[in-house]
DNA sequence: TCAAAAGTGTTCCCTATACACCCATGT
DNA sequence: ACATGGGTGTATAGGGAACACTTTTGA
């Protein structure tokens, strides 16, 4: 195989020039708004061209010695704080010509994209304005037209989201440690939509599963009679794991 | 941004070097010997270095001007003729050190590998040996030690088809025009392990959902009463389009 | 005492499962 | 005739959907 930086391109055994990569990560970052029932996603103003002044999701390119997930978890601690998360790889764009810097200054270098979901505590995840940067949590439903093709990466985040929320208990990542069954309730309601399931049901169906124990402390918020805190309970969720498991 | 092959590395805003790809696509291609109700899985007999004289996954270098989805279709052309087939974007690994020649003479370049997984039929799949290569298909249940992670690898992709098949219809893609209800049953048991459910539940639960259709047309195989040839429905099935379908 | 929220129970219906049984063909 | 595989029907159990009802608090 050549060196590198040969002004060639490098031939692979049958004298095809093989592309060169700069490597980017786009992260989709979701968060709950409890209070006003608000599933939000997290987007940037753009400062550089292209797409200059664009809304987009946040992201970064890979840098030497750093693996994607780690730059996934560095987008994420550049713009907030955060302790509770849940993220996972989501999809690769590849194509040529996806990005206009592959036009411009690039001599050929192709920009590809590997896409992250993040999951976050709404309520503990602090935004880093640097001042330059805008910065912001959009509902989901609101979002404008954004740079490159993010709405599409939203879109197919969303959907992600919304199934592993279905088989997976991701909830609890994302939840305090010691929550109501009403809490969860409405983070399922607002991730998944509305008339996802009766509430009485849900309650009764993930109380039978029997990973979630009952503190027995109350909490009483405004009128109405106390709730219990509940706990999720690894170990008793064990046996469940990997196994297609639907909680709505 | 600095122009391409200059001798320093590529700096960003703030001063750290971003790394630089050469990026494969590895496939994972599956088909099942109905004859002999397996599972099997294409492997390639490297020739080269690294992993010399070790099964693999069959693979290739992004070439200039081609998109990942090409190139994993450049790579079954390389190595199968085949008509039907269903292919699907696996997960995209790229931790640095990954692959063993970003030590010998790659001055830094890093090599991100982007999977894909395939369903072919394999009555139709024809291997090209090109007389240097090895080229088998391997039942699931006994393949080797591969090189690289392609062990891990396949294992991911093998959950990710038995989802598929519960989950949508990707059957059909690899089926025959027309096939018999047993045809379907077999290529269901043998992706998804014996006892995955009764034949004749099977059965009746896929034709109530209407998007099978009886031609009419009988086939007799050996003893036994002849079976119908049913045709799947692509309209009748469109009301079932990204719906959660079970068909399991 | 009444509204609001938490929590329990009941009814109905649908469907997955496990079979038993009938049908049409080759030998 | 009978073995073989295709195809139909039925009885039962468990679980989801809808909703009525009870409990415990704040105001």
């Amino acid at each position: 195989m050549p060196g590198r930086n040969s002004k060639k391109p490098v031939y692979s055994l049958n004298q095809q020039p093989l592309a060169d990569f700069k490597v980017g990560v786009d992260n989709v970052i979701f968060s709950v708004d409890t209070a006003q029932n608000r599933l939000l996603v997290l987007l940037i103003m753009r400062q550089q061209e292209p797409f200059s002044n664009t809304w987009s999701l946040p992201g970064t390119l890979v840098r030497q010695g750093e693996s994607l997930e780690d730059a996934a978890y560095r987008i994420m601690s550049e713009k907030i704080r955060v302790k509770n998360l849940y993220l996972e790889q989501l999809y690769t764009f590849g194509g040529p010509n996806r990005d206009p810097r592959e036009d411009l200054n690039s001599f050929g270098v192709r920009y590809l994209s590997v896409s992250y979901f993040a999951l976050v505590r709404f309520e503990e995840a602090e935004l880093i304005a640097d001042g330059v940067t805008g910065i912001a949590w959009y509902p989901v439903k609101q979002v404008p037209q954004l740079a490159f093709d993010h709405n599409e990466l939203l879109a197919y985040g969303h959907r992600r989201l919304q199934n592993k929320l279905e088989y997976s208990p991701v909830a609890f990542d994302v939840l305090p440690e010691m929550f109501t069954l009403n809490d969860l309730y409405q983070l399922y309601a607002t991730i998944l939509g509305d008339n996802f399931s009766d509430y009485s049901n849900f309650r009764s169906r993930l109380l039978k599963l029997g990973f979630l124990s009952d503190t027995g402390i109350k909490v009483s918020r405004g009128a109405g009679r106390p709730a219990s805190l509940y706990r999720f309970d690894a170990e008793a969720f064990a046996p469940f794991k990997n196994k297609p498991l639907v909680f709505i």
